[in-house]
DNA sequence: GCCAACGTTGGC
DNA sequence: GCCAACGTTGGC
């Protein structure tokens, strides 16, 4: 099993819209990135475990885990012209952006800030403190997510 | 709203 | 294939 970081938003999609349906999957689509997106096709498999990261808000930083309940799958929103996702360039025979589906976990009890993992020397290698770092779906190694935990 | 750091696009 | 222009991300 692996473990990965996604970034949402929260104004576009946050930890409270996942604990409105508890149980309820959710496709984690609108990925348009390719290094993003083979994380997506090619790694990302069910039982995978995800934090929930909030980028661009008040206090950005994690808030939640969620389990992948399906692998890699074409984005049905790249086919959807009404979708703000569509793109009028992918090829339903050749797919250029794939999703995953998600559920809630649990939320965590505080969020585990930006700042404050900047200051723990085992996250030091963690890719989401990475200088430049724009990715919206990264590797989180065993380590580092068990230190995560143990900072709730 | 600013701006650094990217990724993408397109002319050549 | 190079690279300037442009668009996006995301912290602040």
């Amino acid at each position: 099993m692996n473990h990965w970081l996604m970034k949402s938003e929260p104004s576009a999609f946050s930890i409270d819209d996942l604990a409105a349906s508890p149980g309820k999957t959710t496709v984690w689509e609108g990925i348009r990135n390719y290094q993003a997106r083979n994380l997506l096709r090619d790694e990302i498999q069910v039982g995978d475990l995800a934090y929930l990261y909030h980028s661009s808000c008040q206090l950005p930083g994690v808030v939640g885990v969620m389990e992948v309940t399906r692998g890699g799958y074409a984005d049905p929103s790249q086919f959807d012209p009404a979708s703000r996702y569509f793109d009028p360039r992918s090829d339903r025979h050749a797919p250029r952006w794939f999703c995953v589906d998600v559920k809630l976990n649990r939320r965590l009890g505080r969020v585990i800030g930006l700042q404050e993992m900047r200051t723990h020397e085992p996250l030091r290698d963690l890719a989401l403190l990475q200088r430049g770092n724009r990715l919206s779906v990264m590797p989180v190694t065993k380590p580092e997510w068990d230190f995560i935990l143990s900072l709730e």
